[in-house]
DNA sequence: TATGAATGAGACTTCATTCAT
DNA sequence: AATGAATGAAGTCTCATTCAT
């Protein structure tokens, strides 16, 4: 009744139709990885044959590259909220990378796909790890601006080394929930993560001659 | 006359041929991971024409998890030196850090594919992910045991979680690694991991209501 | 404000379009024939969507077959040069090889496409090739008035054979061009034709029992 | 009866599937030309299934240059005939050519597919046209050699332009053939062919002040 | 006068695997 | 212990064409 004249389905609507598409790429691509994405399969997923695929994205490497950036925006709106920008840096720190836990529970195709792509050796590197690792050095600066600015006495060498070190343990404390699923508790680790960054932080601002924390 | 025509060195042998199958399915998993491996390119890798791959192997999916588990001896060879068994608690984690560090430098292959193989969500799992997640399973308990040894006062959950965050750090600083290549120092990042997973041990030996590291 | 948007000059002009696609697609039909010259093809090389092509042609057959036309019209435009009309029969046949040379050089694609139709014996025959057959048949009755003019003493059975002689070495001698390119000279190898030629009707005007040029 | 075991049938027989294959593909190249040859009209054909046609050829590409060294050396066994060693120049050219016009007419795919190669202009040109351009040589250095056999007096040039002569009058006679059919007397015109080629040579033998042949 | 979107058919090619030898 | 040949299924992508706007 509130659609009148659905006798003639497909009424030609490109936006709708390339949203149906990606809808169904990211939810493959990130079962079964960029080679394990067949067109096929998504055109089975998504009910549009396989050559209107074709009409929305050039080739299946723009589709996965697509993919990862949509799924990537879909990630930073998880991750973006208000945010505390008052309380002591250990509070502020702590805050921030249990927001970066949850986001990564609610929406982690970005991240699981895009490590698969960057993990590859591939002779021709397809087009979304390329994406994948611009969208990551963004996400990195973000990270060394918020740990220069909670900790200002530290030297562009000690920022880079904890920048470093915090998204590897992020990187790594993902793919530890993603092998044993549920059983792991996220954020209390990402906690744990932003404590012990803390710490350092505070240890490598004691200078060079002492970096480590104090006994 | 016993062997006629033994001028011909291909006399058949099995053992040779089978490791120059996974020499070469070692390669091309590592670049192409899993689905991008196939028997074609294997066979063209090794000179051997793909039916004799069958003929040392069930499948496909033994193939992979006999290199998963060739690349974990080859990677288990090069971590276990002797490995200093004295000094102090942070002495000897330093040490073995460095250790597993290089060792990942010389043979990530086992790790490599092994994690592309871990992200996957495949609706049925390849032989090959279970293997690396038995093997990875068992260096989480050895790590384990170094924990309880260096730091006896830790209860048995702070084990674990000293353990998981362990194991996290080091998969996320050799991806880093595999990103960004040779400009990481991945030994002076495992060392830097090293010392904060020190510090943590400290922190959780403290008690409860005390875990935080002191100020 | 009478025209308001003539700003874009997309004023929807159908004759330039048409002659847009036409351009593009005699382009790419010399280049890849018949079934080589696709509609994507066309629509890339001219700027215009592919469904506009089936506003202006009824199919590919149509286009094609167009094709063949208007090249052969270009052509035609380049032959048809005032021709002189004195001399003796050996000049004048000179003259109008020569002619015939030179305007093969500057408008091949008609005679190239039409060969690459003609040659195929596919089960339903294109459009475009009947279209160049009738092109040529017209073409053919014109060497045959000339030679029938130029050699009066001719029975009909020797025009036919000089006129089919005539048309066979120019496509023969346009063949090898296209194959040899520039370092062929088409001109001096027309004049040569030409002189055979003369020779050859003055050999079959002696009689059919005298036929042999005299030694 | 004869055939035992026959209830399991393809007894993998290399070089007969490989036969039949390029059989088939001769057939069909010949109609339609190289991109009007698909691999599954191919396989329809002969009987095997396309994956086996890619055992036995690289791609499409290497089975149509296999195309047309078969089909050209088909056509080399009809045209080698003993041939008159004996007799006027003039006989004995006659002779060879109304051999070589019979050779057209029993076995015309090699000349008739290559000259479809030869006439395309694709960007990145098929291997068979490579192969047709080199077969097509090494034939027109038998042509010359016959010519300076039997007319030893012209000097290098008049050699090349007769044999351009002689070739693309060939060409364009079997282009008419394949044009006009059983109406066209092609042994007839052939020996035409060979009496002005005669005659020409005798002309430019006579020295370049007096080119034409005389009155 | 034009075009964005869609589509079924079919293109070439590679896949993992089998089987008789 | 090995392999030449075969094969059905599936891969990515292009094709000519249509249709509602």
């Amino acid at each position: 009744m509130t659609r009148p004249q659905t006798a003639r389905r497909k009424r030609a609507n490109g936006v709708e139709s390339r949203q149906r598409i990606l809808d169904a790429a990211v939810e493959i691509a990130g079962e079964r990885g960029y080679e394990g994405t067949s067109i096929a399969a998504v055109s089975a997923k998504c009910g549009l044959p396989a050559s209107s695929i074709y009409w929305h994205f050039k080739d299946k490497d723009d589709l996965i590259a697509a993919v990862i950036e949509g799924s990537f925006e879909t990630w930073l709106r998880a991750v973006e909220l208000p945010g505390e920008e008052s309380g002591t840096p250990l509070e502020r720190v702590t805050v921030m990378a249990a927001n970066i836990a949850r986001s990564l529970i609610e929406a982690p195709d970005f991240l699981r796909l895009g490590l698969m792509l960057a993990l590859e050796r591939r002779p021709v590197e397809p087009h979304g790890r390329t994406v994948f690792l611009q969208v990551r050095e963004t996400a990195a600066r973000r990270v060394a601006e918020t740990v220069t600015t909670l900790y200002p006495d530290l030297d562009e060498e000690a920022v880079r080394t904890l920048t470093t070190y915090a998204v590897a343990g992020a990187d790594g404390l993902f793919v530890h929930r993603e092998i044993h699923g549920d059983t792991v508790d996220l954020v209390a680790m990402f906690e744990l993560h932003a404590r012990l960054l803390h710490d350092a932080a505070r240890g490598l601002a004691a200078g060079p001659e002492d970096r480590a924390v104090p006994a």
